[in-house]
DNA sequence: ACCAAAGTACGAAAAATTTCGTTGACAATA
DNA sequence: TATTGTCAACGAAATTTTTCGTACTTTGGT
């Protein structure tokens, strides 16, 4: 019998997300290509970066291809399921549960579009028909 | 003529948005108070709580009632501004700035009850008509 | 007056995170 | 071939966060 061993991946920390983030966007990248646009917005050194990639590499945050001499990061975990456990984590540890004060929150940021607003109603309706 | 130093607090760490959370819910407490709270959940020394405490203390994070021999320690920021703080510092990092994404991934715990659901889609309501 | 209990203050260790300098390998080019 | 540029590896420093031991003070009871 096989014992499965759960594959968690850690929270990533904040200079880890901001990599992260690159990483989702311009897809398989570079050290080079990562610290380019990082460099854009921020004051941060190439080997930072590349020690960050290493260190994610040993956390299983990114995995990392060899074969080319500059060797080649992706993140491990599609966007939208580090965001799903960074909204969970966020739910415990500052909103003792409750989704709707979070969802509260985040629409009063007003960030979100007259469309977005409406997709959200949409979901809402789905919802509240599919759910008990 | 005054200089208007912005009173920024930081964002709250880990360690200490657990301790918030407990005067939040209590209200103004003891070293004692929250280490006990604290206690039942996690194996959490009490000078551990004091020090996080005189720390928070520094930074402006709670204030300090010394009159009595065991002081007593409030959130100075009402739980609703520092989840305003943290939802929009993770709107920023994790989500580009998209708020409904972040909606949609805490409609997705399946956290919320219908009653809120409801409540979600007034402010929603309100939203539309309000702004443009 | 003495002792124990309950506090705070403080420093420093431990752990986690972030930063970067240096080295050595390899490759491109003069 | 010699030089220069690009890269990964590594160690270690710097910083931030978390933890706790120890010392000192105050209070209450005996």
């Amino acid at each position: 019998m096989k014992t499965l061993t759960r594959q968690t991946t850690p929270r990533p920390t904040d200079a880890e997300l901001e990599i992260l983030s690159v990483l989702w966007q311009r897809g398989p990248s570079t050290v080079r290509d990562v610290h380019e646009v990082l460099s854009e917005t921020k004051d941060t050194g190439y080997t930072t970066v590349l020690k960050l990639l290493q260190i994610m590499s040993e956390k299983g945050l990114v995995r990392r291809d060899e074969r080319e001499r500059a060797h080649v990061y992706e993140a491990r975990l599609p966007q939208e399921q580090t965001q799903q456990q960074l909204v969970g984590d966020l739910l415990d540890k500052a909103f003792q549960g409750s989704a709707m004060k979070l969802v509260m929150h985040a629409l009063a940021t007003n960030k979100a579009s007259a469309a977005e607003l409406s997709e959200i109603r949409r979901v809402l309706d789905d919802f509240e028909r599919g759910a008990k």
